[in-house]
DNA sequence: TCTTAATTACGAAATCTTTCGTATTAGCAT
DNA sequence: ATGCTAATACGAAAGATTTCGTAATTAAGA
C-alpha cells in the first residue's frame, strides 16, 4: 500500500515524534505548510480506513500511531522509486546521489564501512 | 516542473530510444500497460505545452523529443524524493539502498571508485 | 444542569491526473 | 478529384487526492 504524499508526511511525523493527535499533527504540519485542521483530520480518518493508522481513544481525542513500518515504508518507497526512476539500477540512484556532493566525510566513511560488509559478505 | 508518474514514463522512453512520434511511444507503453492511442497523444500534447517536449513536424506527424535533460530531471526528482522519503538525508537514503543487496560486485566496486574520487576532492 | 469549547464525522467542492470518444485535418493511392 | 487512412485537436468524463464547511458529539466547568 502506497502512502500518497501526504498521508507520508504525517507518516514521518509519527515515525519521529511517537504517538500524537490530530491538534498535534496539525500543528507540526502548519510550521511548514499551512492548512486547516479538518484537512488534517480528515487525512488521517482516511489513513486510519485504509490500515495506515491506529488510534486509541484518549479522553474525547483519539492518538494515533503508524501501523506500517517505517523501514518497511521506506524501503518499498525506495523500491518503487528505483523503479519509476532509474530505470530499476540502484547503482545508478546511488552514482546520482552521491554525485551531488551533499553529504559529509562522516557520511561518505559510513556508506564505505557498509560497502566493505556487503562485499565481505558476497565473499 | 516535476513531471508527474506518468509524464516520467514518456520522458524515460525519449531517452531511451532518441526521437519519437506518438504512434512510437504508444506502442512503447503497450508493452507494459494497455493505453488507447489517443490517451497518449494527449498526455504528450500537454507536456509540449508545459515545455516538457519540443516537436517537429515530419509529414503529417509530429516527432517529439525531449526538452529537459534526463541528469537534471533525475536529479531534481531524487532531490524531492530525498527531502520527502528520507528526511533530507542522502546518506540514509544510500544505506538503505545498498543495504537491500541488489547490487552486484562490479556496481559496488563502481560506488566505490565513486567515493574515493569523491573524498579525493574534499581533501 | 446548562453552556461552551474541543473534537470527531461526514459530505462535498476543488484540484490534479489520466483516459477516452468524437470531430477535424491532411496526405496518399486510385 | 475522391475516398480512405493515419494523425491531430479538443472537450469532457473518470479517478484520485486534497481541502474545507457544517453538523453532531462529548467532556469539563460554571
Amino acid at each position: 500500500m502506497k502512502p500518497t504524499a501526504s498521508e507520508l508526511d504525517i507518516l514521518q511525523i509519527l515515525w519521529q515524534n511517537g504517538n500524537m493527535t490530530v491538534k498535534d499533527i496539525n500543528e507540526e504540519i502548519n510550521k511548514v505548510k499551512e492548512t486547516g485542521y479538518t484537512t488534517t483530520l480528515k487525512l488521517m480518518q482516511i489513513m486510519h480506513e485504509k490500515g495506515l493508522l491506529s488510534r486509541e481513544q484518549n479522553g474525547r481525542s483519539h492518538v494515533y500511531k503508524a501501523s506500517i513500518k517505517e523501514d518497511d515504508t521506506k524501503s518499498s518507497l525506495l523500491k518503487y522509486f528505483i523503479q519509476s526512476t532509474f530505470n530499476g539500477s540502484t547503482a545508478s540512484l546511488v552514482m546520482q546521489a552521491l554525485g551531488d556532493h551533499k553529504t559529509t566525510r562522516e557520511e561518505l566513511e559510513m556508506i564505505r564501512e557498509l560497502l566493505n560488509d556487503i562485499e565481505k559478505g558476497k565473499k
